[in-house]
RNA sequence: GGAGAGAUGGCCGAGCCGGCUGAAGGCGCUCGCCUGCUAAGCGAGUGUAGGAGGAAACUUCUACCGAGGGUUCGAAUCCCUCUCUCUCCGCCA
């Protein structure tokens, strides 16, 4: 059988091959899908007369079993369905072979565009749909959030490194607190405010849950892998969060679902060497409060509109200038049907850096996953659609508050929204002696 | 870590000395009837996936009783391995 693990609709496919070649094109991934179309017609061939075998064999079986009862002679008819079961066995396992391959294929193929998405190469490609706010303006030269963090003592990369490694951050004192604060505040306003249910999920996830969502088997390179164990560190908690319902069949009056998850988020980063070396920006563990919707296929696109607003609105109330883009055909994720990222301004670096990507991922990964729901009054089941967002990745979140606030004489304003969460602090600045001192506790 | 018990349909729960059992019974759900509303009651229906046929409603075949192997003409039922859950003992928080 080959039920729950393809990511595109088999009969999708074979349906409709050239749109599928066109979409996987526009990607700039394409595939003339002829090793498709061999297996998919092999094993429909093997199973029709694997089939007919085993209804012959169901039905002898019967008779044997009568003439049992009866207490007749039924020799000859065991002898016969005794070869008639070493065929069905064989072809069986060439069957198995076949469904692999086209498992394997189908697995390898990217979720289709939606019409709506840009067609384009890469991120070159991707349309700026607006910006938000203004870009901060300095009277002196802003300093990167490394270095305003070193000289607050709130950040220190160096032990870090003594710690763990390169690509690793030690938050301290009012650092640590407000990466903290931020935490809350995301998880505070997306449950209080936008109707998500906090989730704490496990940081690992197995095999079959890392797969479900898409990360495996293709990426299996960025992900950490536990030794000797069937656990991966979560990279993002869409594996986790995304998995409560797999294998579930949910009712419609249940849906839309919508989940907020704080987890911290593991990445091998490989490729990525000499890029952001510096600072928060990229590092092999940071946290992220993660939105996770599960809907129906008619208002998934909805949702996604909705997902976007609820993590922008963050941005807003924080006070920090951002952008929101559309993704391109070329740019877009593995699973994803459609992404918009959210980005958000970095004044040292005079860019604007992603700090959320939301996604609709329609029913593959749901098809992976499989992840149902059942109609009012209706027969069968259907995929559900999943979204995810990052609502929003803490440490960015970080890197924008330390640059965009910072003062001349190098602390650093806390936005208004975040000082209930502060415990009313409205400035972090440099206190010698103060770290981890009882001085400091005064 | 040691000893035991279990895993069945949306849910609960029979079957488990092998053969009309895709699976009794109950709950839930859907449709219809009945009652002034609600509740109760009565009747019918109600798993998933894949293949073949059909424009379609649908028909038919195959598979599925935690997962994977094995025995057998035939397995939810017997054997092996694994996973998970529960109980008791020990250990650690």
């Amino acid at each position: 059988m080959l039920t729950g693990h393809a990511m595109l609709d088999v009969k999708f496919v074979r349906q409709n091959l050239d749109f599928v070649r066109e979409s996987l094109k526009k990607r700039g991934q394409p595939s003339d899908l002829e090793d498709f179309v061999d297996s998919d017609s092999k094993r429909r061939a093997l199973l029709l007369e694997a089939e007919e075998l085993k209804h012959q064999r169901n039905i002898v079986s019967q008779r044997i079993a009568r003439m049992t009862k009866d207490k007749e002679d039924a020799s000859e008819l065991i002898a016969e369905m005794r070869t008639v079961s070493q065929k069905i066995k064989a072809l069986d396992e060439e069957l198995s072979q076949h469904e692999q391959a086209l498992r394997s294929i189908l697995m390898g193929l990217a979720n289709l565009p939606h019409p709506s998405v840009p067609v384009g190469k890469d991120s070159e490609d991707n349309v700026v749909l607006r910006k938000v706010g203004e870009a901060p303006s300095f009277d002196f030269e802003p300093l990167p959030h490394w270095e305003i963090g070193q000289d607050l003592g709130i950040l220190d990369f160096e032990r870090a490194a003594k710690i763990a490694g390169a690509r690793f951050a030690l938050y301290m004192g009012q650092g640590a607190r407000l990466e903290r604060a931020l935490i809350n505040f995301m998880l505070d306003v997306h449950t209080k405010e936008h109707g998500y249910l906090e989730v704490l999920p496990p940081f690992m996830t197995n095999r079959n849950s890392t797969t479900a969502t898409g990360q495996l088997p293709k990426f299996e390179e960025d992900l950490f892998k536990l030794e000797g164990w069937d656990y991966y560190l979560v990279p993002t908690a869409e594996v986790p969060v995304t998995n409560i319902h797999q294998g579930e069949i949910l009712n419609e009056d249940e849906l839309p679902r919508l989940y907020a998850a704080y987890t911290p988020c593991f990445r091998s980063e490989a490729g990525s060497y000499g890029k952001d070396t510096r600072g928060l920006i990229r590092q092999h563990q940071f946290n992220k409060v993660e939105l996770v919707k599960f809907a129906t296929p008619e208002t998934s696109y909805e949702e996604l509109e909705r997902l976007l607003n609820d993590a922008e609105a963050i941005l807003k109330r924080l006070g920090l200038h951002y952008q929101v883009v559309a993704l391109c055909t070329g740019d877009l994720g593995f699973s994803a049907a459609k992404t918009y990222d959210i980005e958000v301004w970095v004044p040292a670096q005079q860019k604007y850096r992603e700090i959320s990507s939301c996604s609709n991922f329609e029913d593959f990964q749901a098809r992976r996953g499989n992840i149902r729901f059942r109609r009012k009054g209706k027969k069968g089941t259907e995929l559900v659609h999943t979204l995810n967002g990052s609502g929003l990745a803490v440490g960015r979140t970080v890197v924008a508050i330390l640059e965009s606030f910072q003062q001349e004489d190098g602390s650093v304003i806390i936005p208004e929204a975040l000082r209930p969460y502060m415990d009313g602090v409205k400035k972090i600045s440099a206190r010698p002696g103060q770290a981890g001192t009882k001085q400091g506790l005064v």
